[in-house]
DNA sequence: CCTAGGATTGAGACCGGACTCACATCGATT
DNA sequence: AATCGATGTGAGTCCGGTCTCAATCCTAGG
């Protein structure tokens, strides 16, 4: 084995400079590729260093640059495609500027957002990009602004934290989604969300997500501007695991003013709400139409393929990235974001209620 | 504003050392928890902390402490919800005993894992979780074990690199799925992977995939049981993005010869070999029986619902870290590592060929 | 009352680099 | 030949913690 056990200390600029017969600071100056050094003395100092192996401390270097050429990334949940393509997008960006990203999962929980935000600001990250588990309790994002590193938002805005935030605007697609549902016939909307809260859902309750505050909106305004009573009965959030999920679809989809059409606010709960349609014998889009949001490949595959709210998320990865690496080098911006719009992809998902006499009622 | 800019120097145990009239000495101590410390001293130290808002600089604590609980995280694609779904039992378990994960996505290229190696050893992480892109070339693997940091390997194994590696065996699920679709009748299996290679499959060449190797054996063993010759013309590889993986399932289901069952080795193969199939007004299983590898929620949504190999990969991802942070906090391993099966679902894709004739044809 | 031994405490070294500063060196300028 | 500015170079400080070591403070035992 050349290996001597585990123990084997690290070689450093100093016992390069040994080597190379030159001072600590010649070596320090070859290696880092800075200050002034012969061509000779250089030459020596590499092959030393060649010759030992040597890598350099990147935390040392940290240390007194003040930059860790890292940055933070949080978010809710890592397993959900979602923000696998958005992390994508952040990854590939931060490669290119030579930037290595640190993943820290929160659940959606706010109190393991707070922990992780607190530990990355501990180890020094340069900046750090958050998708925000709540968008009211925000204290300590404002802190993050106050300790001077670069903060940027991704997927939802947060109150109160003044911030580059990239986002899809929720609400217009979200309105324009609910009128497409409209307009097929529909008048018993459901939206159903993870979003936890205390209570069951009533109009104009605060809620922990901008973006399904705006979603809501979306659904509210569409109905409204359709001379239509928006059905809040039918808006179900705290859908946690598939078996709440399912639940909650059967019991949409019972009773006499059961739902005819449901909005999956992301494609995990998409999935359990087809499985339950499914296990009730009930065929999409028949007797239940669907539409949720996310645009994932396999949305094409199911029968019918399903009518989905496409979001541009891996552009808004690599956006915020940028953003955030462009304030961390200290860059103004250069022009507006981009435009990061949702649009809805129209499949075979959504097709007119069964009762097809409330169609003549449209427009009221 | 509250902030005096991006410029505020960062609090440090000297700043509160001597607001609290101690030594820097006894305020770290205090503040790090260890040594001797009055309690006088250490009520002093923690309230001038609190009014400082002082925050332990983790980069100059794992500097010379050695440890900077973080260890590294190499995958191919963290956009593929298989390695989503690993990263998350990682950070999972990571989180759990107080690690930070920073993670590097390679594309499967070896120059690029090369480059991560380097990148998270230079940063000084604890331990390494890689998904090595290459069984073969492993020499940048062997370094790191003679850097004598831990290392451990997930989903794959590389060869010469005497690691804990976390894998499921291939050849015996795929041995035993090639089986079942040879007594279901067919002959002609074709098999899809994005694994790449310079030349055409020939049996018994190279792969740099230890995983699509163990595959292909144990497709050839299930051939050979049943006294049939294995049909290499039907070994796909190099099927990169979803117009290549189309062109090669229209090649591969067209002519006299044509496949009569596919086996995708991964999800998004088997999206664009779904895609081809109905494209070409072909359908599951009456036309073609279709196998893939990992079980996703969606794949029961399709269809007809799809067969699968599920594969335990929360799980598998749970095992890496765990070991790793074993290794590093210098543990022996308790007992032998947790059995990661593979187990084939069998639901409506896979049928009896067209041909039924063959059938008679079983065990011949 | 005196002292051994543990608890406290502060000074300062150290981790591994980057960087400042004072001191050569050397060719070019006048 | 004297002067000047542009390199080259080494000694030593600094980053923000941890940790060693010797000195000091107490308190109980004799």
């Amino acid at each position: 084995m050349s290996t001597d056990g585990s123990r084997r200390r690290d070689v450093t600029v100093a016992d390069v400079a040994k080597a190379a017969k030159v001072s600590k600071a010649q070596a320090a100056r070859a290696l880092g590729n800075y200050g002034a050094v012969s061509d000779e003395v250089r030459e020596r100092v590499l092959a030393a260093a060649e010759e030992l192996e040597y890598r350099p401390n990147e935390l040392a270097r940290s240390m007194n640059t003040g930059k860790s050429n890292t940055i933070g990334v949080v978010v809710g949940d890592i397993e959900n495609p979602h923000f696998g393509l958005a992390m994508r997008g952040i990854t590939d960006t931060a490669k290119k500027s030579g930037y290595n990203v640190i993943l820290i999962n929160t659940d959606e929980e706010r109190a393991a957002e707070v922990d992780a935000v607190r530990v990355l600001l501990d180890k020094r990250v340069d900046g750090l990009i958050v998708a925000p588990a709540s968008s009211v309790e925000t204290s300590h994002l404002q802190q993050v602004r106050e300790s001077g590193r670069p903060l940027v938002l991704l997927d939802r805005a947060a109150a109160g934290v003044d911030v580059e935030t990239f986002a899809v605007d929720m609400g217009s697609i979200s309105y324009e989604s609910t009128k497409h549902l409209i307009e097929a016939g529909h008048r018993r909307i459901a939206f159903v969300s993870t979003v936890r809260t205390e209570a069951p859902y009533v109009a104009g309750m605060e809620l922990d997500s901008s973006q399904i505050s705006d979603r809501l909106d979306g659904i509210h305004r569409a109905f409204d501007e359709a001379g239509l009573p928006h059905p809040t009965d039918l808006v179900r959030l705290n859908a946690g695991d598939a078996d709440s999920i399912m639940r909650i679809t059967q019991d949409l989809l019972s009773g006499p003013d059961a739902a005819t059409a449901i909005i999956a606010s992301d494609g995990l709960i998409a999935l359990s709400v087809v499985e339950a349609i499914q296990q009730s014998g009930r065929s999409v889009p028949q007797d239940v139409s669907l539409l949720m949001y996310d645009d994932f490949a396999w949305t094409r595959l199911t029968t019918p393929p399903l009518t989905v709210i496409s979001q541009p998320v891996y552009d808004m990865g690599i956006a915020a990235a940028s953003a955030l690496i462009r304030q961390i080098e200290g860059r103004k911006a250069a022009g507006p974001g981009p435009d990061l719009v949702a649009t809805l992809i129209k499949r075979g998902s959504v097709g007119a209620p069964k009762d097809a006499e409330v169609l003549s009622q449209a427009g009221g």
